[in-house]
DNA sequence: GCCTAGCCCATTTTT
DNA sequence: TGGGCTAGGC
């Protein structure tokens, strides 16, 4: 087999390299998963390593799942622990071969291994963002802070920020006593109280997975020789989204066989927010001086117009290795702008060209994706899609797993798995409702502390307690359901699927909600039904799986990972969501300053750069077509704005793009028409103004909807009295007025 | 202890 | 826009 046919010679140069670090420079679509396969393969086949040795960071359960499939397809499946069925399906082996993982999920698989060490229980919990923002409040209620002078959210973004530079309490304190504000100090003081609660409950957060690897590697020098040796080849895709903690990571790591091959883009550094660190890939060079640097500026995936018009705009960018994308491809179509009259409009043109270009048999809806900066955005263009009958699909947004009643159920899984587990006992104390108060709770959580016990263990004494015999027996039938499912669930005999069924009938989780009769409550139930699936979509794929296992992998789900269930359709999502993907037609709404660039970032020049990278990732996704458009007027979050045009628009040189916003009868025309139609979307092109008689319902840019309360004037100098839901009630000028009529 | 109404609030991106 | 939270009533 030629590992190198196909490849060019940059590609090759990566493949091949032999001794010492490597920094692979890769642009968007330069083919850098085909570098990492195909180098990964090179090791086992061509230079006898062991698969067994090689650790491989991808940025999403998605990213590692294809990288092992294609590993598998080049040098066999065995080697990367999946087992092939008949009927094809993968299977993952538990401990099978090298381990492709995303950063979290290899901490956390081998702090499985290592946790007890730490003095936490091998069996330790993960808590997601929302888990730890709950312990952060309960932390502020424990040391009596006002949350409205720090809030929960605040503090644990602060905490979490410190922990991605690798900043315990200790140094998070003595740098706040030396120059922090009071709130630094406030935070100092939370932070160790949170940590505490986190050690005492054996759970992770998702930053600390990445901490208390690199501790484990500081502190006990033979688990680290260990892993050291375990991972004598290491390759890390997403370099430029790293942060400190995993940077330190990796160099613990390689340190000393050096053997570590980073793949990255400066440009599409996009994570900065959450603390990856883009000097981890501008100072590559500086930390590694022995490094060899490939480039790979051969782009496969876009055309060249579309190629230009990223390429422009990441130029305006100072931090960044300069970089030139080509193609040979070809210029291919122009870049299309198109400004609607309001977002309405703006969703029915990205509506309406989707399915022009099926109609047309040049692109189904399955090859085309729409961008959004905000999660917000995504509603109306889900309202017109909705009305077109256009099949889409929203990636993101309210997660599966954070809904109320998943989270739930989930709960009474991680107290089962681990009783030490706090946050998640105290979440379903109550839930469904058994009489257990916030009174009663506080007194538990009182005595855990003074005992220092878990908070499930206080409630096994309750007795102990002052209680009152009403709230003595609730909470020791609490426990007791708690014991019940324990015990069976450590039978052993029972499947994940009937694990799942067993929790929401012995609680009566279903039965409650089934009670309520209500359309949300219909929808609730639907959920929950949904994770007996999960389970077994997850026994499935892994045979062996237990509890903890299935646990761990729905805490460390990404967005992407939902992504190409079920039968094509026009994919939504954030612009961070596309990182690392492509599309065929890729639509970028919303092209207006303070919309994209985000209003947040305007004033901050290293925000907006990170801004401009988000702008060339999302660009750079597209392969045959790339829409910008944008609206004159925009409602978000109840007020109307009129945005000027994103300065991303003004850096697309003007060649490079074709205007569509005259098409159909003009702009004004055709946006109010499609904001009005309600049931039934029609292109309403002989509304005219001049018909106007009172009790009509107008639309204006502004003002929004009203209707006519008076007409008066002479023909050319009307005016109408209009009462506007939201503006309340105004007398405008006909001639000026830039009134349409709904219906 | 529970429920609801009304308030208030903020409003980016997420492994 | 709505979602999360508090205060007040049962």
């Amino acid at each position: 087999m030629d590992l190198l046919a196909g490849l060019n010679d940059q590609q090759s140069a990566a493949v091949i390299h032999d001794g010492g670090p490597l920094l692979v420079v890769a642009g968007a679509g330069s083919g850098k998963t085909r570098v990492l396969t195909h180098r990964i393969a090179h090791l086992i086949h061509e230079r006898g390593v062991s698969p067994y040795e090689i650790l491989a960071i991808t940025f999403t359960n998605k990213a590692a799942d294809e990288m092992r499939e294609r590993v598998g397809r080049l040098v066999g499946d065995r080697f990367v622990g999946l087992s092939r069925e008949e009927d094809g399906t993968a299977r993952v082996r538990r401990w099978g071969g090298m381990w492709v993982a995303t950063f979290h999920s290899a901490c956390s698989r081998l702090l499985r291994q290592e946790a007890h060490r730490l003095g936490y229980d091998n069996r330790f919990t993960i808590y997601d963002s929302s888990d730890s923002t709950r312990l952060v409040g309960i932390c502020i209620n424990d040391l009596g802070i006002d949350p409205k002078k720090i809030t929960p959210r605040g503090a644990a973004a602060a905490i979490s920020r410190a922990k991605n530079e690798l900043i315990d309490f200790d140094a998070f304190a003595l740098r706040a006593r030396k120059d922090g504000t009071w709130y630094d100090r406030q935070v100092a003081e939370i932070y160790r109280a949170y940590q505490g609660r986190l050690h005492r409950a054996s759970a992770f957060d998702f930053d600390d997975l990445l901490v208390k690897t690199v501790e484990l590697f500081e502190l006990f020098g033979d688990a680290l020789d260990h892993w050291r040796q375990r991972f004598r080849y290491v390759l890390v895709d997403e370099w430029q989204d790293t942060n400190h903690a995993q940077y330190e990571l990796v160099r613990l790591l390689c340190w000393e066989h050096r053997n570590l091959s980073v793949v990255g883009d400066s440009d599409q550094s996009i994570y900065g927010f959450r603390g990856a660190d883009i000097r981890n890939i501008l100072d590559f060079e500086l930390d590694f001086p022995d490094a060899t640097r490939v480039t790979l500026d051969r782009n496969y995936r876009s055309t060249q117009t579309i190629l230009d018009a990223a390429n422009a705009v990441i130029a305006h960018n100072l931090q960044r290795i300069p970089k030139h994308l080509w193609t040979d491809v070809g210029a291919g179509a122009p870049i299309v702008s198109y400004t609607g009259e309001n977002e309405h409009d703006e969703a029915a043109f990205v509506a309406e060209e989707t399915a022009r270009l099926a109609e047309q048999g040049e692109f189904s809806p399955g090859d085309c994706a729409v961008f959004y900066r905000t999660n917000a955005q995504s509603r109306l263009l889900e309202e017109v899609l909705v009305r077109l009958g256009m099949p889409y699909q929203v990636v993101g947004g309210t997660r599966f797993y954070d809904r109320a009643e998943i989270k739930d159920l989930l709960a009474y899984l991680r107290v089962i798995v681990n009783p030490a587990d706090d946050v998640s006992a105290r979440r379903i104390l109550n839930v469904p409702r058994r009489g257990i108060g916030a009174r009663t709770e506080a007194a538990l959580d009182l005595f855990a502390g003074q005992e220092r016990i878990p908070f499930l263990e206080a409630c096994r004494r309750v007795e102990e307690t002052q209680l009152a015999a009403r709230a003595v027996g609730a909470v020791s039938g609490f426990v007791q359901l708690i014991d019940d499912l324990r015990a069976a669930v450590d039978t052993g005999e029972l499947s994940l699927r009937e694990i799942v069924e067993l929790v929401w009938t012995r609680t009566r989780y279903l039965a409650e909600l089934e009670a309520e009769r209500t359309v949300e409550a219909l929808g609730r139930v639907e959920n929950v039904r949904e994770l007996a699936t999960v389970a077994d979509e997850f026994a499935a794929r892994q045979p062996d799986a237990t509890l903890p296992e299935l646990l761990e992998s729905i805490a460390l789900v990404s967005e992407q990972d939902q992504l190409g269930e079920g039968a094509p359709r026009l994919v939504l999502m954030t612009m961070h969501n596309a990182k690392g993907l492509e599309f065929p037609v890729v639509f970028m709404v919303g092209m207006e300053d303070s919309v994209f660039p985000h209003h947040l970032t305007l004033g901050d020049p290293g925000a907006l750069e990170e801004e401009r990278r988000l702008c060339y990732v999302a660009m750079t996704r597209a392969q045959q077509r790339l829409y910008l458009t944008r609206a004159w007027h925009r409602t978000l979050f109840g007020a109307t704005n009129a945005n000027p045009p994103s300065r991303f628009l003004r850096e697309v040189p003007a060649e490079l793009v074709q205007d569509r916003s005259g098409d159909s009868g003009g702009p004004s025309r055709r946006g109010l028409a499609k904001a009005g139609a309600r049931s039934q979307y029609q292109r309403d092109d002989d509304t005219d103004d001049g018909d106007l008689l009172v009790g009509d319902w107008i639309l204006h840019p502004r003002f929004g909807t009203g209707q006519i309360l008076e007409l008066s004037g002479q023909p050319g100098s009307e005016e109408a009295v209009i009462r506007f839901d939201e503006s309340g009630t105004k007398r405008l000028a006909l001639a000026y007025a830039p009134l349409v009529k709904m219906w």
